[in-house]
DNA sequence: TTTAACCTTTACGTAAACGTCAACATAAAG
DNA sequence: CTTTATGTTGACGTTTACGTAAAGGTTAAA
């Protein structure tokens, strides 16, 4: 059996409060056994906030963040269902892209903006 | 003299009310001149608000596209301030670099799914 | 001249994502 | 047996990023 981690641990592992933790819960997103009236989370568990907190970084709501956690789910379905999954994960890819495309506009006008301070100050001397 | 745009020509343009575009303005990261009493938006407006559009699709706060936008102001200042500017460029694309990463990693994981996806889908028929 | 289509400011409302108590249980340590 | 640390469930507060009227000013068409 794998390891598993109480509420303190998990939140220490990603430099997160509890009450994150329990608002993740309450929103749908997270679902911890409990050992007596303790939450108790599993290696699953730790992955799928490791999702939640790479998708804040990228901007995603937890609404999201639920959305793309339920893709990772094998969850088994019809062949119809698979599709419909297969369909928004394609949409999801999508929009990572256009994410991408964001970040390298904004990293070349950075290093655009970086080149001209430079030169700007090796003018001053 | 390059175009110049009023308050509602601008929203149509990216797709957003005319509300937004001051609460922006609120906020202190537009300063639109005035015909009057009406807003006048120039070019370098436009490009501002593109800014803070793409930093919102990134997850950036209006406090962080702020800073980007003061970033591309040459705002010709000391070689002190000049440097620091430096510095805060280089953060944020380092900043930027890591949500690259957080954008791939989450890529990779999408196309596993979506293959494991298809083959459940194959080992149906 | 009035009606429509814009613009303006001011102000209150709201959803998301937590923070911050309060009040209580429990288990280990002194 | 009391303190200390950690857990629990409410419940209300806060910030961000706007939405949604309300009340009014200006120009152009009918």
């Amino acid at each position: 059996m794998s390891k598993t981690y109480n509420i303190s641990e998990l939140a220490a592992k990603f430099d997160i409060t509890t009450r994150t933790i329990r608002f993740y819960e309450e929103k749908g997103l997270l679902t911890p056994a409990r050992l007596g009236n303790n939450r108790v989370y599993t290696e699953q568990d730790r992955v799928k906030l490791q999702l939640i907190l790479r998708g804040k970084r990228l901007g995603f709501s937890l609404e999201e963040s639920r959305d793309i956690i339920e893709m990772y789910d094998p969850a088994t379905g019809s062949a119809e269902q698979l599709q419909r999954l297969i369909g928004r994960i394609q949409e999801k890819r999508q929009a990572l892209q256009g994410q991408l495309e964001d970040i390298e506009m904004m990293l070349v006008d950075l290093a655009d903006t970086e080149q001209k301070c430079q030169q700007a100050l090796r003018n001053m001397k």
